[in-house]
DNA sequence: TTGAAAGCGCTAACAA
DNA sequence: TTGTTAGCGCTTTCAA
């Protein structure tokens, strides 16, 4: 017993005490807390007098050994310093609470990191596993995959495995990006990419360069800002100072493309949306600040956590997820850190305005 | 059973599995399991080698339920989307890991959305309860204390009740920043203050009125911001439009200095440290940013989470922590976000920039 | 040092 | 609709 509990004194109140109280069994007090089961008025009523005599609590634990679920859903996640994970975790919360699922958190740095965790989560016996960090362990995807804990990946996808993920529309949206800064009339491309064997950076990266060629451009300039502020700097820096620099440069996300404008403006001095036009990818919350008004390709992120949630969810009572992998479709939000084109831009309800590829560009 | 865990067929491996294979009693298992336990080398060495062969894990379920202890510490958080306390999720979640504890969160809108989750999170059995929202349902606290869950509010504090509680020093910053700007030579002061019933924002004012006061100052004009971009953005305009305008602007938090920033700046074409001055509270990561380079008062986050973390698992294992209320002291970093004073700067290995009143100020 | 046995608090067959 | 009974997987006395 935990030392804090045992000076509280009083042993809690247990379904047993309940049950004496109200003068009946205990499945009888099991029944009534089970939403469906069958327990006549009469007895239910004395039962729910008797709870809240004793302001009986149901003990979770004891629930979980019995039932074999935890009711909890295990998050790992890596980078809490982009605003999009925080985010992300915010709407996944909400909508795991309405299925009375909370959220074990785990925090690492890095994929491998999850290696050391698999004991621990498969420990906790948690009803499913939603990844939220850049890479999937496969270590881990095997041993879920044996123990039978489904896993939903977030924001990524596993080629090589049949785990379920739930993913943007990254290639469709890299594709979208080029030919927006072609119609911006820019003359040399560049993309800073993620963290390198991430499946978002690679297909962001396949559609813009896929979105080049259709425009007969070059291979764009490219560096590697693994997802991180400083190390976007650092490559901002590297393409900004060679004698060909870029007047365009995609970023593989907002956390990137915030450090690249930055740079840009303060270190090179050139006027976002005038010398140079940076793009980002997510479309944070911060992007849509005055400082920056970031051009971005947005991720529904309400959305894709109402997705998460469903799909473990449902594989958590017997739905099979398995190959599940959802697309969720985003759209290129135009703001001022780019040069604006002539055409395709159209202003949304709320203000906003987006871009899509006139139906006769010659591409 | 889980469907999910039905339909992968084999039966998790259990102790009891463990005990057959290596021809000892559960109990011998058990204590393989418990650091310290007596147990000889010889039916170690036997029960380790069936374990690994087994590929055993250990059901933490089971053994919350024998113990009353669940491992788990409850994390509470409101403002997910004020970078502040995401950073310090990452922090508390690294503490606690050492300790081999996870962290359940909540997240929540408002104090007031805690009273409804208090079912819950007693019926969790969590072996303590952190809360990083913005004020104490009393309620909670309360029951907490009954059923022995050690609670400790982060950087808010609750002078009614005796709740443990790890804050910045709220009052000496409130003060510095007030001598600070004093020190620049503004002319018309005001204060953003956040939501009203927090602690936090009480005192920072209370010291920002206390230090305006021995600087023989008026009263502050005062808005409120609801510690949001939002709110605060809205509370910057109706001070900027007074014929009045303070040319010295205090934030009860970065969010909204970062918010009053950029309304100056983008809305008012005000210059940032010439026309007016802005100062935030916390130094988040963003204060940083070139693009804003906050001058604020920082609140040591890695030390606070640690703290935090060695209450909560103190008290769980025993330690009286009621009426503990900790004061981490933090500095006011200077940046280019306000005027700068003659003196009283000082430049530390980072070259990051800290004020202190000079000893022979006059106030 | 070891094993037997009781129990943590709940659920779920089953029989009545 | 009810109560009885047997677990869920682990820890922890208690004797040996």
């Amino acid at each position: 017993m935990t030392e804090a509990r045992r000076r509280a004194g009083s042993r809690p109140v247990t379904l047993a005490d309940v049950a004496r109280l109200a003068g009946v069994s205990a499945s009888a007090v099991s029944r009534t807390l089970t939403a469906g089961a069958s327990v006549s008025p009469a007895t239910r009523e004395q039962v729910q007098k008797a709870i809240s005599l004793l302001k009986y609590r149901p003990n979770r634990i004891a629930r979980s050994l019995s039932t074999s679920r935890s009711g909890i859903i295990g998050v790992a996640v890596t980078h809490l310093d982009n605003e999009f994970y925080p985010t992300f975790i915010e709407e996944l919360s909400s909508q795991l609470a309405v299925a009375s699922y909370r959220m074990l958190l785990f925090v690492t740095r890095g994929a491998l990191a999850l290696d050391p965790l698999v004991d621990e989560l498969l420990a906790h016996r948690l009803d499913g596993l939603v990844l939220a960090s850049s890479s999937l362990s496969s270590k881990l995807a095997k041993e879920c995959k044996q123990y039978g804990i489904p896993v939903v990946m977030f924001n990524n996808t596993d080629v090589l495995s049949d785990v379920a993920s739930v993913a943007g529309d990254n290639f469709a949206g890299g594709r979208t990006v080029a030919h927006f800064l072609i119609a911006g009339g820019h003359e040399r491309y560049a993309f800073i990419a993620g963290v390198e064997d991430s499946s978002a950076t690679q297909e962001r990266e396949a559609g813009f360069m896929r979105g080049l060629l259709e425009g007969d451009l070059p291979r764009p300039l490219r560096a590697c800002g693994s997802y991180t502020f400083v190390d976007a700097a650092v490559a901002t820096r590297e393409l900004l100072r060679r004698d060909d620099a870029p007047d365009a440069i995609f970023c593989a996300n907002d956390q990137m493309a915030l450090s690249a404008l930055q740079v840009a403006q303060f270190e090179f001095g050139l006027a976002p949306g005038r010398d140079v036009s940076v793009v980002g990818f997510d479309d944070v919350p911060v992007a849509n600040w005055p400082a920056f008004s970031l051009t971005t390709f947005s991720q529904p992120l309400k959305m894709m956590a109402c997705r998460v949630a469903e799909l473990v969810l449902g594989a958590a009572s017997g739905k099979p997820i398995l190959g599940i992998r959802e697309r969720i479709a985003g759209e290129l939000i135009v703001r001022t850190s780019t040069r604006r084109p002539r055409t395709g831009i159209s202003r949304g309800v709320d203000g906003s305005e987006c871009w899509k590829a006139p139906a006769d560009a010659a591409l």
